[in-house]
DNA sequence: GGAGTAGCTTTACACCGTGTCAAGTGGAAA
DNA sequence: TTTCCACTTGACACGGTGTAAAGCTACTCC
């Protein structure tokens, strides 16, 4: 909070006149972040795409491409859930609309008969959830070295095999 | 660490003069369970095993049923690792050991000829690291609500058809 | 038996970060 | 001019980690 005030220029008690804790200021700023990201300007785009297939990709760069941009405070809040019961439910909430999100998308895949015979569409959308979790990009982003690009592509490839019917899955 | 003396029936004092900070304490433990649930066994056993598939399935099922008895001091170090330098060493030392497991499967899928064509064994490798990750344990057994058992099930499932040839591949 | 030592205890304190409280300041609106 | 608002300064409580010092007890070694 010290450096935050410092950093903005106010009084470190300013801070607290508008976020009365922490965990409201992490909370204030990823609503911001948002906002003038427009996150649901660019999940949006995705839900309109003619197969299940192609939403499953638009999905998944949608989102992908997100993740970096929230990933500084989302981890600030993610550390807080630990501890924080405001933080968790900030946070656990935004995770349940990614979760929606998968599920749109796996659903599509249901209605075009291209979700693969052997994962229920519930499992289905925990696996694409999982895949598309902020801890799975920071892993492969950062512990592995992998670039944005590289994973964007691999995560669209992997949720393809993991999910869509194959040639020999009928 | 108050509560840890208390548990332990010791002064909070008499726990320091043990392990000067609560990393070491962390990272103390984490061998100690290391050596008391001989995961060094575990995880030998499944090198034995004859072909590719077979031992990618036995890592995962040694590693993926590790997991949970680690999980309670492998989340506290976890976290303590964003901000100790000591505990991120020791934590990420033991994740690295688990990559070097991974790579050991793929190598072997390799040898096999059972590698899918479109990845690299090093990119296979953390794809496989990614699966077996503590946070994707964490998260489709807790956030999921996903048995252990089914967890088990479905990452040996998922890791097949990520990694290994399938009949159109070739 | 006496000296030393190892392991522990109690007590106290320093430091840092979060959050609270109270009094004061300066400018803008009524 | 008065009132109000956003902000400032400065103090403090509290909890957690880690340090320091002094004392107690039981065991070993000579």
């Amino acid at each position: 909070m010290t450096d935050i005030a410092k950093e903005a220029g106010v009084s470190r008690q300013a801070l607290y006149l508008h976020f009365p804790t922490r965990s409201d200021l992490l909370v204030e700023t990823t609503r911001h972040i948002d906002e003038v990201k427009k996150v649901d300007a660019r999940l949006a785009r995705s839900r309109s795409a003619e197969t299940g297939t192609e939403r499953l990709d638009a999905f998944i760069e949608a989102w992908g491409n997100y993740i970096p941009e929230i990933y500084g405070v989302g981890k600030a809040l993610m550390t807080m859930s630990e501890t924080d019961d405001a933080a968790k439910l900030a946070w656990d909430g935004r995770m349940q609309a990614v979760r929606h999100g998968c599920r749109a998308a796996i659903d599509a895949l249901v209605r075009d008969n291209q979700l693969s015979s052997e994962h229920s569409a519930a499992i289905a959308t925990d696996i694409l959830w999982t895949l598309l979790s902020v801890r799975t990009w920071e892993h492969l982003t950062i512990d592995c070295d992998w670039s944005q690009q590289l994973y964007i592509e691999k995560t669209k490839a992997l949720a393809r095999k993991m999910l869509v019917i194959g040639k020999t899955d009928g």
